[in-house]
DNA sequence: CCATTTATACTCTCCTTGAGCATAAGATGG
DNA sequence: CCATCTTATGCTCAAGGAGAGTATAAATGG
């Protein structure tokens, strides 16, 4: 069984010699759409290969995503190692791991030349948006396709552990809806064969689900990308990134509920960022805008310093 | 500048070619005491080539480590992949990438014949530990050594920046003690030169901190590892992976106090646990206790399929 | 002037959280 | 049997935070 593992470790096999790549999952809110950086049409996350001539790979990263936009990228947090066998298809290819990063930015402030595009990121997940209320995919078609798939269970108890599962994930029968669930709602979906990715090749034609789907597993990396990100926007200052040097309240409210998939109380969201001393005022006014004009603000960066852990805790709730 | 990245995507570079390995925290706590599964004299993490003869990286780490224990692993969840150029020193071995790994156990699961032992996570980072108040070589050795070194930054304001850093992330001037910063304590003391792995080719014979270091960079992925469980617990029933089939409260406590490395208020504890259901009472007492005797519960295996988000927030307190 | 739209200031209530008090139920030593 | 020690367990209380609503202010286009 189990050889000495520090053995291996000083003298790596050659046996386990993969390819490395990193796969961007590059975010920017314009007018409240929150978009991803794609190639391909729209059909791929941004991807290349590590090389070596950097000192990490946070580095690397930075340096390629820099080259590509011709602007320095805000915030870069490592998001999760894929290294699944036959990734990629075809047995016989180099097996490959995929190291994902997020990163936030502007579209602003895209290079030019590039075949990159921005594009919203609700259209591979439209059932992700409930700003407008719970969106009609979902009731229409998502919901009675999961529950055909639970009654397809072979036993009584596995179609209600399945419906459970479903009912949860998706806040179906009265439950509430939990934004966080990104990765697990699309794995549900991959896992009832929903998903054009987890392939059709079953009997019963299997009806797909409305959003646009991706190269390999680049939409599971996404929604990992969305899940950690609407996770992070709630107890750390992240929004910031993807604003502009100056901005109201509410081009922040809406950026922040662009992200969440959901909006906020008004009052309340402008409690919490004030009385977390997160913004000052510029001293200027809001021009070009219907009804009264708001106060603009820019971000203290000196918050950054002084917490450890400056909580943007977002007063999340309905309508 | 940039190519086209989809296109390498497809067809690799030759040159990115490396070698990638799995290092593991598995913890346990037994009797109030949080370890960690050690190789080569406590001084490394265990790690393994990751072999693709697995479907993923996930099922390649429960095999491993279930053929070293012979017991299956409770929880599992990804940390953090490295990649540093030079991690091993000798800028001519084969580039590799770390991918890490946390898991739960249980000590006594431990196989037999492996030189792999379990060894208290405390030994590596002393100043960790606040059950008993802040640990005497905080205040008495880090904190004068941070001081110092604060001090040697080249302009005031450099100063009282890098001051600012060590109080906020340490606990010091009376700020309030934050148990998740562990990495970040870690990295800080590497940047001060505290540190053995940091390297003392310094001039000042670089007086070191107490705390038993390790080779290349385990103690910092031990840090991560840490940092993420001490995250954790507060929002996910994990600890209940540490524990036997069945404990008193206070034995639960006691576990998470280990990990948090801090005291919790035990009505407050109890209050918590019992009001989210986790616990169900198995109806039998504990025996061989001093005081009067507790009641025994077992872990409501349930709740993980009720909720989403089973929260265990823990009251985390002084004193 | 009015309706409309957005900004901004307060208020109110419920729930959570930190913290303390009090009592119960065992063991042990005199 | 009693005093004391130790742990278990029940209950109360006050402060703060979060969700939600009311009211008023400042702009615009008819």
């Amino acid at each position: 069984m189990a050889r000495s593992p520090q053995k291996k470790t000083n003298a790596p096999a050659s046996g386990n010699a993969v390819t490395a790549d990193l796969v961007a999952v590059l975010v920017a809110v314009t007018d409240g759409t929150p978009k991803i950086m794609t190639i391909a049409s729209g059909s791929a996350l941004p991807s290349g290969p590590f090389e070596f001539t950097h000192r990490s790979l946070q580095t690397a990263l930075r340096a390629w995503v820099e080259a590509q936009t011709g602007h320095p990228l805000g915030y870069v947090e490592q998001l999760y190692t894929f290294a699944d066998r036959g990734r990629s298809g075809d047995a016989r290819t180099p097996h490959s791991v995929s190291i994902s990063y997020l990163g936030l930015t502007r579209e602003d402030q895209v290079g030019e030349g590039f075949e990159a595009h921005w594009s919203g990121w609700y259209d591979y997940f439209p059932w992700e948006d409930h700003r407008a209320g719970t969106p009609v995919c979902l009731a229409k078609m998502i919901a009675p396709k999961l529950k055909t798939w639970a009654k397809a269970a072979p036993s009584p108890t596995l179609q209600r552990e399945r419906w459970q599962r479903c009912a949860i994930t998706f806040g179906l029968d009265d439950r509430d809806w939990n934004e966080e669930l990104v990765l697990q709602r699309y794995e549900l979906l991959y896992e009832a064969l929903l998903i054009p990715e987890a392939g059709r090749a079953h009997d019963h034609a299997a009806p797909v689900v409305p959003g646009k789907p991706m190269t390999a597993d680049h939409r599971r990396i996404l929604a990992t990308g969305i899940a950690r990100l609407r996770a992070k926007i709630k107890y750390r200052p992240v929004v910031f990134e993807l604003m502009p040097a100056e901005f109201t309240l509410l081009q922040l409210q809406r950026s922040v509920e662009a992200l969440a998939g959901r909006l906020v109380h008004k009052q309340n969201f402008r409690r919490l960022i004030e009385q977390q001393e997160l913004v000052e005022e510029t001293g200027a006014m809001a021009a070009d805008t219907v009804g009264r004009p708001a106060k603009l603000f820019r971000f203290r960066h000196a918050v950054l310093a002084e917490r450890a852990v400056a909580g943007t805790k977002l007063p999340l709730s309905r309508s």
